[in-house]
DNA sequence: CCGTATCCGATGAGATACTG
DNA sequence: CAGTATCTCATCGGATACGG
């Protein structure tokens, strides 16, 4: 991915960073997760289906829709109803979106057991 | 991947949000993008390489040795040398990540696009 | 129902200076 | 070289209360 010398300031590092300081986020990737799921949720639910709050949940709702990945749609009935899709960015997105949330829920038991033996580890150390 | 109602709790979201807690932030995923690229990377490599400060790149690298998918190799030379590289588990990870990584090379240009779309129309919102 | 505004604590993250 | 220790500032993220 990346064709620089090990040394220097990679440009492409620097680049995935900014784009990952964006859209990468624990919520937006849960959000993207969700909305491709069922492909048009309502903003209660998914605070409830997240587990998120609602302050952060409007926000990043209006990031990812800043940043073209999601669709608003703001019906003015009583009382209002908005829903949320995906566009096809959004999409597009959700691929490798999708295969980070699925490594994630394998490799759980993993990683615990790691933290387990490390902090176990350490302790040793400690009183050696 | 979640086949939970809509509405309520999703326990997959939830188990995912706290994976992603711990190796999703942006610094460990370009450190795991890194290691995968080069094998090996000494400390200061991989501090000029990604452009980090000292500080969070001792952090993030003791939370990836941690969760078990880094490892550290400390050779007692003077001065000193130590050496990081991916486990069999950050490889694994490093998979999806690197799908996430080519998909925020190349959507950068759309989401700056995206975003210029809707600041300009919110300004003219705002002047109507 | 769909947000915004406010307050607050916890974490992220750079700058700088120091040690083995 | 490979860190640790502080200090400082911004951002994340929940709780709560309020408005259309």
């Amino acid at each position: 991915m990346c064709f620089v010398e090990k040394d220097g300031q990679c440009p492409e590092c620097f680049r995935i960073n900014e784009v990952l300081g964006r859209v990468g986020d624990r919520w937006s990737v849960l959000i993207v997760l969700s909305l491709a799921q069922y492909k048009v949720l309502r903003f209660n639910e998914l605070k409830r289906h997240l587990g998120i709050s609602q302050r952060m949940l409007s926000l990043k709702l209006r990031e990812l829709e800043r940043d073209g990945l999601v669709n608003r749609t703001y019906h003015p009935t009583i009382p209002p109803k908005v829903e949320y899709a995906l566009t096809d960015l959004g999409y597009s997105f959700y691929a490798p979106v999708k295969a980070l949330g699925i490594w994630a829920l394998d490799n759980l038991p993993n990683i615990d057991e790691a933290r387990l033996e490390f902090d176990t580890q350490a302790e040793q150390k400690k009183s050696a």
